[in-house]
DNA sequence: ATGAAAGCGCTAACAT
DNA sequence: ATGTTAGCGCTTTCAT
């Protein structure tokens, strides 16, 4: 009753329990209540005692968009990857979020789709949340959005690539290095046929690039290369291997863009009858879970992507916290696992 | 110059530019800013345009926290899902975070890991954030957590399942009929030593309940169950086949609860020199995108999870923007997809 | 240890 | 069609 001078405009709200009913009824102002739930040593114990049961008896959930607004941390990061379905990049999107939520911290989603309209778009939408961090998979060329992300000032860690040009922070590992690795090693297997099989994206070509170079360098003539497009499924795998047949009948190593793609090319293989690794020798890419439990287990490079979850989380959750953070380059590596397909 | 008065207390603010900025650029006043951004029609031409040419000048982007808070509406969708690599869930959650960014909503994303702790601390952060609407693969159970739910008023679309008392809106199918459905469809394959392998989770129990009821009320006997646990990789399903066979060396048809652990009991399989179909069929779970692509491809129960997050995603924004909902129930139905394995 | 005042950046309500 | 005013619900600053 006659607790609310609502005489004049009519203003909305939600309606939802606020600071201020928790203070009336606890009896104390509005700071305190958010210096109990915030700074709780701030707060002498009884009266944290009483504040608390308030809380409890009503089912107050402080508002976190009208906190942010006041402190300007929003405590949201933003992560964007190229696709959720199937995807090599789940793993590191697992544990960042995992970090992320442990230290009191929510994820925000967004998928360009492999992209780039998409992703200035995506950006334009995370920029206007005011995130505490944003988190990006791959490295961002000259574009709009770089610029916008430069300009707001808003912590950025680049993952799953290394470039001389950070934006901001940067968690990553060389592809050029596994393109020359993955030669050499298949290379030193004695496999002098060698080919590609790959889908359409950027850090896929910096791979392929290298490994034919160094295919090239060793004086093992021209890689025959079937990219896949957009398309990184196992049946893409499969028809990749037709279609490499076709052109090259002897080819004796293929190196896949992906697991799943090597998968297919595994499939294929065997119900051609294909001797694997016999006559055709077989690296993947990603380590995913399932490339050590094929039949044949497949070769593959693995990346740690739970690490770099965990790393990139940690950087931004350090600079949100105005922590600095240095070294602000991580090259997380990479191994080549040895397995039957080799 | 003179423009601010900060005489007194010098208050932060994050520094960006703000809708006062552009308004005084543009020799107007905030509101109008505001409606050139969200009610351009309410702006005659040469204002708006003048008040672009300022957005544009400056790099202007609206803090969205901010007008959350005036109008009680913050344009974010929160998701929960169990898991999310190598996930069933993620085409749904693919097709819901790209129907909300068209429609202008962004998607915070939370894992609950199949953990029910998690997943109260997760709706507790989420209520915090005031969403337009949240979606939760599953349904929840009497819990503080639905309480919370029931409590905040904010929309909630349940998935993945169906139930008589859903929170809010709901779109799911029946894991009963599928396991009713799947157990007649093997014996009507003339297949009579019937098994099970699956993985720790609700509705697997449920499919698997409704497959065991059947199969015995056909009188064919026990069912054997092997429980993969939390486990739900591709060498679970490779060991769960081992197991299986140890206790019942004469089963001749299994049903996986997910398309990963049936390529894993393929695989197996083959490794054991067991023949698929012929002396063993397999039902997976899912139809992700490598059933139809394995070799044997794989018989399974399709779930049309983008139609679901597509739905998903109409229900909660339909809501979120004050439009009813109804029916607010949607059975959107599966269908086993018969291929080689059976 | 607690509180009063001010205001984060935006938009709804009420003018004109 | 545009502006004025008053907040959304919280936290910072300053005072006691």
């Amino acid at each position: 009753m006659k607790e609310t001078d609502n005489s004049r405009r009519a203003r909305r709200g939600s309606g939802a329990i606020t600071v201020r009913d928790v203070a009336r009824l606890a009896g104390v102002a509005p700071i305190t209540v958010s210096r109990v739930l915030n700074t709780p040593a701030q707060v002498s114990p009884d009266v944290r005692q009483k504040v608390l049961e308030v809380i409890q008896k009503t089912g107050y959930v402080p508002n976190r968009m009208a906190g942010g607004l006041a402190s300007s941390r929003s405590r949201l990061i933003a992560a964007v990857v190229p696709s959720t379905v199937m995807s090599v990049f789940m793993p590191t999107i697992e544990t960042l979020n995992e970090t992320l939520f442990d230290a009191g911290y929510q994820l925000m989603l967004g998928q360009s789709d492999y992209s780039a309209a998409r992703e200035e778009a995506l950006l334009e939408a995370i920029v206007g949340r005011r995130p505490d961090g944003i988190f990006l998979t791959g490295i961002l060329g000259p574009s709009q959005g770089r610029t916008r992300l430069l300009a707001s000032g808003i912590p950025v860690v680049e993952t799953w690539d290394l470039t001389p040009t950070p934006i901001d922070m940067l968690v990553g590992f060389s592809h050029a290095d596994i393109g020359r690795e993955v030669a050499r090693f298949l290379m030193d297997k004695g496999r002098r046929r060698l080919a590609l099989i790959r889908a359409e994206d950027e850090r896929a070509q910096r791979r392929a690039d290298a490994f034919t170079e160094a295919v090239q360098r060793a004086g093992l003539g021209p890689v025959e290369t079937v990219n896949v497009g957009a398309s990184r499924s196992l049946r893409s795998g499969r028809e990749a291997l037709g279609h490499l047949l076709a052109q090259r009948p002897d080819v004796d190593a293929i190196f896949c863009s992906s697991d799943l793609l090597a998968l297919g090319v595994a499939t294929e293989a065997r119900v051609r009858g294909i001797a694997v690794p016999h006559d055709l020798a077989l690296v993947g890419f990603g380590d995913v879970s399932f490339a050590a439990d094929m039949a044949p287990a497949l070769s593959t490079v693995r990346i740690n992507g739970a690490e770099m979850g965990r790393l990139a989380a940690r950087c931004l959750i350090d600079r949100a916290e105005g922590r600095p953070v240095s070294p602000a380059v991580f090259d997380v590596g990479f191994s080549i696992v040895e397995r039957e397909t080799t």
